[in-house]
DNA sequence: AATGAATGAGGATTCATTCAT
DNA sequence: CATGAATGAATCCTCATTCAT
């Protein structure tokens, strides 16, 4: 009925990426995501060619979300030391630190794995990330810095023992001290 | 026709590694993995009550494989050293560095992310990793060697650019001369 | 092919109905009815939520037909003595007298004995039954014939050896001459 | 293990009937059953040629004990009075007034209405029934008791209102005073 | 431009039955 | 004598996609 509906390709895109976060890619199909979406079923090969298509396009949001809180907590911070801080506090508040988030990175690195087309969303991804801690490190530092906080981020969401803030600290600490 | 085929279990298993990590967790299905095997449809659910199941069970011999590899390696290493010089080994040419390995591992890792039952496979997974190092390292060392080992494994999979060895070799030195 | 078919539905619930009276609510599926209707199978599911809904829909219609003769038999009935005859005749000649109907209100009865959605299709029909004969008789009466008229259709149509109309007949008055 | 088991047989057919008595006949199967009687599925087919015998079995041996107890009830009665009291208590009370018999009756009488074997049996249920009633009634009279008993049950259990027992009684009277 | 109706392919699973042991 | 292992057929259901409207 609505002919103007230019936000529904948003709706599908976040309803795509909730259904994802619930059932993960293998579970997630059309009519899931058009239900969440509350659009009907023919909607969905309308606005997106394909699965993949979507999924694509989903992944993408949600990596440049992730990156944006990323970069806005860095940008807080006046110089190493406090960089080092806000990215202690990444790890152990942030980000993947919710469920959700966590859920969704390993589907998307998952994808990276396997297709180009998502690992060119990673990849993005990455650069951002780095380039974030240039501003604060060197390069080769950002870099291990940025290895180091997906290495502690997956670890601490999966291990079921918690992991103290000490040791992240003494983890950043040892990298931006090289 | 065969009455009794005890290796077949273990050719189904082997079977749905295989088709994973060509297709996905997505993208495996009975039908695909008794292709694989070369057993009749009908074998599956007999011997394995779901998929699940046969996903579990495929997904903890995987893990214990990559970790038996591992500890392999770190057994070899007579002094912190030696270690040091296993552990940059194994992120700059090992196990991972087959995309075999990394689907699957990312594979594993997402559903760890959403499920319990595989979230005891990782956990154990990583149990066993920082057991090894700890024969070389105090545990808070060994236990952040294994976090940069996973970001610097992953991020070199996933990067376009190759990663240089110096690069994993200052890492690994900077977390272990904490 | 054929975009709009609006009698399919239709069409399907007068399959279900055939091929129960053939085969059971036992040896009904999903198959056998879209082949009996001519429709592909996968219209099934998309018409019907499940097996439980189409055999609904198909004990309701039949219900309807059967209570639709019923009422239209006594409806021509002048008076009690007419409405007696009426019923006599329903029992000897009519409804259930063809293995069809027998063994459809059997099914429809073994399925209420156990699920009350179908025992709310069963109490309907009961309903609409007393309802017409008490236009000729007292409430009580009504209910004990619309008993008598069971319990004679089911052994008249299970029973080997016929039954001879008089005794129906003698029934039937015994019954009303309360 | 156990050589000889001749109860075995006898634990199959019991377990039929908590089966069907569950889920009806359409979801009995023979996996179902071994379970239920906790017995390997290898003994099913070893026991029973297929299902239909199995259901035949189960339900011949149903409608005996069904039979044993009507027979009783009318056994106690000392004369026509007597018994019609009988026959009202064993509307209102008894048999088909638990739900796991009105089940297994209406599947029973389902089978007849379709296969002669198991009319047979309803068939030699009906005749013992008639016979106790004849010990109180002319044949007639038996005949339209079996059947108003039949009708009576039924109405009352499918009914959502219960029937009261005056109802029951008048309908007893106004047959057995033909 | 947008969609509801429709469907064939493929999904997991359950099943009765067979047969070597 | 009895059964556990095995399987191919059939089960219901979900799916992405097509297309007339």
């Amino acid at each position: 009925m609505r002919r103007h509906d230019p936000a529904r390709r948003d709706r599908i895109v976040d309803a795509c990426l909730e259904v994802v976060s619930q059932v993960g890619v293998a579970g997630t199909s059309h009519r899931r995501v058009a239900a969440e979406a509350g659009v009907p079923l023919g909607s969905m090969t309308y606005h997106f060619a394909g699965m993949d298509e979507l999924l694509h396009e989903a992944f993408s949001r949600f990596a440049r979300t992730v990156s944006d809180q990323f970069e806005a907590s860095l940008a807080t911070a006046q110089d190493a030391e406090g960089a080092a801080r806000a990215v202690v506090a990444l790890i152990t508040d942030d980000v993947l630190s919710t469920r959700r988030e966590l859920v969704l990175t390993q589907e998307l690195y998952t994808l990276a794995a396997r297709e180009p087309a998502f690992r060119r969303v990673t990849n993005a991804w990455m650069g951002r990330s780095r380039t974030a801690l240039e501003r604060h490190f060197d390069p080769v530092t950002a870099r291990l810095l940025d290895a180091l906080i997906e290495g502690l981020t997956l670890h601490r969401a999966l291990d079921t023992e918690p992991q103290d803030v000490a040791t992240v600290r003494e983890a950043v600490s040892r990298i931006t001290s090289g």
